[in-house]
DNA sequence: TATTTTTTTGACAACTTGTCATTTATCGAC
DNA sequence: GTCGATAAATGACAAGTTGTCAAAAAAATA
């Protein structure tokens, strides 16, 4: 079943090899640089097979994410699976979410470009379907975190609110913060030197209100962030202060 | 000063022409169909004479937003004028942002378009200055209505949080909430049915969380929403029901 | 009316994406 | 090994894009 000929598993080095391409070219020119006659070039195959490998350059977008996808699903998992309070265990799935977008700012753009605009159209059924299973899989382990904090009785959802609203509102909140940080505002001409840790603020604010224990007058919100970075992320907090240092 | 010559009200007029045009097309056919071609064709004129309106296609989005823009803000100033509380009054920003994405999801959409991907290099310094204009009076707008609260004594921001927090947190959350419903994601299938209300619900425990008086449970925020589509929005509150019950 | 200035035009170059008949390589049977 | 059948790779091509620019047309001015 698992088994591939020796073809077969060129095939598909070869496709990822036409993804690093086609990511560095992106990385390179912006969006706009990404053509399916450079992929050619560059890969040393002729369009037809790049055209082989992908139907049309859409999959080729939706592939890049796709594959970045695993990276942020496993990023997700290890919050989820932080050993604290169900409240800590939200805000890691915060700060995982953060770090990808900043660890991966190509693929996160990627995303941007794939869901708005005329890409969507092209797509097929089965990238599609991917897609939207690696995102039921992180909305579920986000219901997991809300539903162990209302089974150990430190969340009590106020009345009329749902698990689900919570999901929806706390990842609205970070996407639209991390959306907002990568159009071109200087931030920090505005009075934002630092629009995650502002978000993160804010967040903690929502959690209060919705009385999720412990609450954060009962604890230092920046200690527990340490924390999460020494015992979750700890390769990943390296990256994050090399790259913020080189630039 | 304000006097302009019959030429160039007529240039005006037709360079609104082509951008109605341009909506036109998006609105048909994506983001995909809009060609300069096409305007040309539809707008009986030449190439030539569009590109003299537009240095380029890039510049053709960025009016429509910049055109739309003046509605966001009125809507905004609008909300930020209600004869409320402070908090009160900033439910109605999130009211009016809402409305906004609602009645007009080609041009909302048309903003992500531009911020990501590789529009943003091609547009030039004017365009993005106008832009970068509205934008602050807006941020202005909200900052004030913190200040409103801050200095009534209703919202004693939470220590080391500043007022610009507080606008990034918001922004950012009715932002997100409002872009992932642009995202064709069956939100009914996953069990939320009216993401723009869970996001409302999540928004009042975020501001409860802040302490900012008068709390969701002196008051029902449900009573609230009405007042506000009643005495700020009554003919946009029209629109979106009129929307909502024909798709 | 004649001349200068401005505006408009559409053919063009340079680039896309995606297709498909033709060529080339691979593989199993003998 | 050789041959024929099957699979894969190729690049010329059609059809579309954007953006330019010399020439034509229109308008303004003398």
């Amino acid at each position: 079943m698992t088994k591939l000929t020796r073809k077969q598993r060129e095939i598909l080095q070869r496709r990822d090899l036409m993804l690093d391409i086609a990511e560095q070219l992106i990385a390179d020119g912006g969006h706009q640089a990404l053509s399916m006659d450079r992929i050619a070039e560059l890969s040393e195959y002729s369009k037809g097979t790049v055209y082989q490998h992908f139907p049309n350059k859409e999959e080729v977008l939706i592939a890049i994410c796709l594959r970045s996808m695993a990276v942020l699903g496993d990023l997700f998992e290890r919050a989820s699976a932080f050993n604290g309070t169900s409240r800590e265990r939200m805000t890691a799935i915060g700060i995982a979410h953060a770090l990808y977008a900043k660890l991966n700012p190509l693929q996160f753009s990627t995303i941007q470009v794939i869901k708005s605009g005329s890409v969507r159209e092209k797509i097929c059924n089965a990238s599609n379907d991917a897609h939207v299973e690696v995102e039921q899989r992180i909305i579920g382990l986000i219901v997991g975190i809300i539903q162990d904090g209302t089974q150990s009785g430190d969340l009590v959802l106020p009345p009329g609110m749902t698990p689900l609203d919570v999901v929806f509102g706390v990842w609205a909140s970070s996407y639209g913060a991390l959306v907002l940080q990568t159009y071109d505002i200087d931030f920090d001409e505005i009075g934002l030197p630092d629009p995650t840790a502002s978000m993160m603020r804010v967040m903690q604010c929502t959690l209060d209100g919705m009385g999720w224990k412990p609450l954060s007058s009962d604890n230092d919100p920046l200690l527990l962030k340490e924390r999460i970075y020494a015992e979750v992320f700890p390769d990943e907090h390296k990256q994050l202060l090399a790259l913020s240092s080189s630039r």
